[in-house]
RNA sequence: GGGGAUGUGGCGAAAUCGGUAUACGCGAAGGUCUCAAAAACCUUUGGGAUAACCUCCCGUGUGGGUUCGACUCCCACCAUCCCCACCA
């Protein structure tokens, strides 16, 4: 074996011959058990990222463990290759988004096979291939059959920027999540899938996800569904047979309630208005305050409202509340009306002050005396006790809202409601590089779903990208003009593409059946190898893909194609790799070589502005090219590196020292490898297990005894924690240790048998839990070291309980809680044992002067406290 | 406004069940080897007092509390970050 470490030409040769020997390709086998591993689908964006580096490198540390440890693991990889950019960089360029993507694939494949992924690369897909899109078309008829897709004409969320339409998903906080651009609101008809359908299931199945997923991935699904309990009641309109229905969760306010409250497009407006003198000015200022909603969506803004003229009954007390309309009032939510209680609620609250609106009710003060509406300072939101409400008053507010709802059903003004913040999700897009919604319009047959024997429709090539209005493929009169399938009349296709997360909604289960005609998968195949045990990917998709593929999942449960309710396990959000950026107000981005230590730029002596972040750049002088670092210093280094810098769901900085640190480690572990491999090689020497323990030196002794101890924390670290970095601490302790091994024998004038034995278990066991994190370093030393089966066959190294045993132990002695001294004892010593040394101890005898201790509290194998009054 | 997280040496971090804080690595200092340098190897490295590698004091964002004992549990606060946000 080389004297040296060589990364280049020991990668090259694994990567070669995983190839050739399809090492990591898989197949069903209801004899073992199945593990599978899945990283988020990758994005074409054209170059790796260190962040694909971070992500990978976490996955495939795991399958090669689960693989050692017997597991048939599937580790599958494909690209989202559909979607906007692809299309920008084409329009851009002038090309077509195929060959964009076709290129951005092959460039990207290449780079994560230097890193040496141990993918079962015959399962690769790509969402743009036609035998990948035709069954999310299949999917889209099969739900349209269903009534799970639907038609309607509804604002939609607009990106003016990149013209295209986003879910609420993707246009939260008022701005598009690619490209940050103010959305706006559009009417138009789209198709939306029914996911609303499935918001009860989404919320109660996160019982299932509880412990084995991200508890703020949890949260945050539970806060976007938004389920709340509440009541509608139905307020009958003043002079008039109209009535108008609000939804409250607090009904136990009820007699606080001091106005009625409309969304400025709510549809009972014009008939409240009818005949009233304010009609034209209401109407007008209604338009207003849908410009401004429309213009600023992002901060929160000032409350506006304008009395109609209408009343309406409050019916649990008779009383006349004006009826307004104002701005803070969705229409999308609840029933888009609400009941105003400003002693319960702050924005009525401040809506009431701002308009002087009389209150009609207080609540009480903590110690039960009444408050002045006057000395209010902001509404009490809190479960207290009613006041003023007639017959409930006194009631604890909880068991007053029951009673109260109660009472509306029974007389027929009221009833109990759920809402949603969910709504359904829209998935039409007008774009083209997407997958064609395969729906067919005839003037005869209306909505025809493309039957199953002319999918997959086709995207048709070379589209005009450019075209003004509705989608390009509208342009394309040969795709437009269709028969329609029942009728044979003339007809026109849809011309919509499909949101990409439809893509992803279901690509998991695609890699457990990649290559099938006849269905989107088997689902026999889909029943051994599903759910994903473990899903690692960035936090930044814990309400859209992650809700998506569990609805998706649930959908087609109720196809009868999966027999569960929930696509993944266990789920890791892997923190982002980041790197420090530089501004100087003078030369804008630096590099960091052109900033001092105290933070000012070399050039001009400004003080610097220093950013952190993920998105690496040239342009903000902070990019790192995966490839250039392995070129350097090898893909088995980069990859102990991200992984060693932190805990996998933590955010690591990028340190160029890091990279140079774990690249040093894996030469050390070379030399010291390289030098026992002649002996280690040797089949004659004795298997360590056979040592008579006992006859053993002090330091052989040693090597055994922290061998199987760091063998028993790193398996339990990749069964329960996967905190990668204390695993790689380890394996150096190890490292360490053998060095001082090897100096004990230098010492002793060269090996003995034993030592040859105790060594090769040391390094045999350091080689193979190496394979995780360094895999082509460990292979190639696993081979010198005389094994002819790659790693990937071989097995994890188990210890034995009996050798972690320490011979002698130290335990802390603390006087008082404050640590004074340590005692040398047996690990078997009893509680008494060690706390008759704790007496002995000439310390605790000072401070005892001659008193009896009050107190001595023993912690096996750990310390003694001697507590004196 | 709501929800979540984080705060430990010069730096990345460790401490898994309330039990010796700072493992492992980076950086730094000194040494060995060398004509020299690099690499490698060895030693030291939280702060302070002291002649002292004896010993003592302080020390995990701040202030309290519980406990024989708190990085860890409880309360309040400060700072930073992330997510959601007029959701009735």
């Amino acid at each position: 074996m080389n004297e040296k470490y060589f990364p280049k030409e020991i990668e090259d040769k694994w990567q070669r011959r995983w190839a050739e020997e399809k090492t990591f390709e898989v197949k069903e086998d209801p004899g073992r058990q199945k593990f599978y591993g899945l990283e988020m689908l990758a994005y074409t964006s054209g170059r790796a990222h260190i962040g694909h580096v971070s992500n990978f490198s976490i996955g495939d540390a795991l399958s090669w463990y689960k693989r050692m440890r017997g597991f048939n693991v599937l580790h599958p990889f494909g690209w989202d290759a559909f979607g906007q950019p692809a299309e920008t960089a084409a329009i851009k360029e002038g090309t077509d988004p195929e060959e964009f993507t076709r290129e951005a694939m092959a460039y990207m494949k290449w780079q994560f096979q230097r890193m040496g992924l141990t993918y079962d690369w015959s399962r690769e897909i790509a969402t743009c291939d036609p035998e990948y899109y035709r069954w999310n078309q299949w999917f889209f008829t099969q739900m349209l059959k269903r009534g799970l897709v639907y038609r309607k004409n509804s604002p939609v969320n607009w990106c003016p920027k990149e013209n295209i339409t986003l879910s609420n998903e993707q246009a939260s906080q008022g701005r598009c999540w690619r490209c940050g651009a103010p959305v706006i609101q559009k009417d138009m008809v789209q198709w939306f899938a029914k996911i609303t359908a499935y918001a009860d299931q989404l919320v109660d199945d996160l019982e299932q996800l509880e412990g084995k997923w991200p508890e703020r991935v949890i949260t945050q699904q539970r806060n976007w569904i938004g389920r709340s309990l509440g009541a509608e009641v139905t307020f009958q309109i003043a002079e008039s047979d109209e009535s108008v229905t609000v939804f409250t969760t607090r009904i136990d306010t009820i007699y606080g309630a001091n106005a009625i409250v409309l969304a400025p497009e709510h549809p009972l407006l014009p008939k409240v208005l009818e005949g009233k003198p304010e009609r034209e000015e209401v109407l007008a200022f209604a338009e207003n305050l849908k410009a401004e909603q429309r213009a600023a969506a992002l901060d929160e803004q000032e409350k506006k409202g304008i009395f109609t003229g209408g009343y309406a009954i409050n019916p649990f007390n008779g009383e006349r509340l004006p009826i307004w309309i104002a701005n803070f009032v969705l229409i999308q939510y609840g029933t888009g009306a609400v009941m105003a209680v400003p002693s319960g609620d702050q924005r009525d609250f401040e809506f009431s002050r701002k308009y002087s609106i009389p209150f009609r009710q207080i609540k009480l003060t903590a110690d039960g005396g009444e408050i002045q509406p006057e000395d209010l300072q902001e509404a009490d939101e809190s479960w207290t006790t009613t006041v003023n409400s007639g017959r409930w008053s006194g009631l604890d507010s909880r068991e007053a809202n029951r009673l109260m709802t109660e009472y509306a059903e029974a007389n027929a003004f009221g009833k109990v409601a759920i809402t949603y913040k969910l709504r359904d999700w829209g998935i039409s897009r007008q774009r083209y590089w997407g997958a064609p919604v395969p729906v067919i319009y005839c003037e005869k047959d209306g909505v025809v779903p493309v039957p199953d024997d002319q999918l997959p429709v086709i995207l048709p090539p070379n589209a005009n990208l450019k075209v003004e209005g509705g989608s390009p493929l509208d342009h394309i009169p040969e795709f437009v003009n269709v028969e329609c399938p029942a009728c044979g009349g003339p007809a026109r296709r849809d011309t919509d593409t499909m949101d990409t997360f439809v893509d992803s909604s279901w690509y998991i289960f695609r890699y457990c059946d990649p290559h099938n005609d006849e269905l989107p998968f088997d689902p026999e195949k889909v029943d051994y190898w599903m759910p994903v045990n473990q899903y690692i990917g960035g936090i930044e998709h814990a309400v859209l893909h992650l809700i998506y593929t569990r609805f998706w999942t649930k959908m087609m449960r109720d196809l009868g194609l999966v027999k569960f309710d929930e696509p993944v396990l266990s789920l890791l959000t892997q923190g982002m790799i980041i790197k420090e950026t530089y501004e100087c107000p003078e030369h804008e981005w630096l590099f960091p070589e052109q900033v001092s230590e105290d933070k000012t730029c070399k050039l001009c002596g400004r003080p610097v502005t220093v950013g952190r972040v993920e998105k690496m750049s040239k342009s903000k002088k902070n990019a790192v090219d995966p490839i250039e670092i392995i070129d350097i210093y090898g893909a088995d280094a980069l990859r102990l590196f991200v992984l060693f810098a932190g805990p996998p769901e933590k955010d690591k900085e990028w340190s160029d020292a890091g990279i140079e640190g774990s690249s040093r480690y894996l030469q050390r572990v070379w030399r010291i490898a390289a030098k026992w491999q002649p002996k280690v090689a040797n089949d004659e020497a004795a298997s360590a297990s056979s040592l008579d323990q006992a006859a053993l030196q002090d330091y052989q002794r040693r090597l055994r005894r922290r061998t199987h101890q760091i063998i028993r924390a790193i398996t339990e670290n990749f069964e329960d924690r996967m905190h990668f970095n204390t695993c790689i601490s380890s394996l150096m302790e190890l490292t360490n240790e053998i060095y001082s091994f090897d100096q004990a024998v230098e010492k002793n004038g060269g090996p003995t048998g034993s030592d040859i034995s105790v060594a090769r278990e040391a390094l045999e066991a350091l080689t193979r839990m190496l394979a995780p994190f360094a895999p082509h370093a460990a292979e190639e030393l696993w081979e010198s070291f005389g094994h002819a089966e790659s790693l990937a066959r071989s097995e994890w190294p188990g210890f034995e309980q009996d050798l972690t045993r320490e011979e002698g132990i130290e335990v802390a002695l603390q006087i008082n809680g404050k640590l004074r001294s340590k005692i040398f004892a047996s690990p078997d010593a009893s509680e008494d044992d060690l706390k008759q040394a704790a007496l002995a101890d000439e310390k605790v005898k000072a401070a005892a002067a001659g008193r009896d201790p009050a107190k001595v509290i023993v912690v096996p194998k750990k310390l003694v406290n001697v507590v004196f009054k």
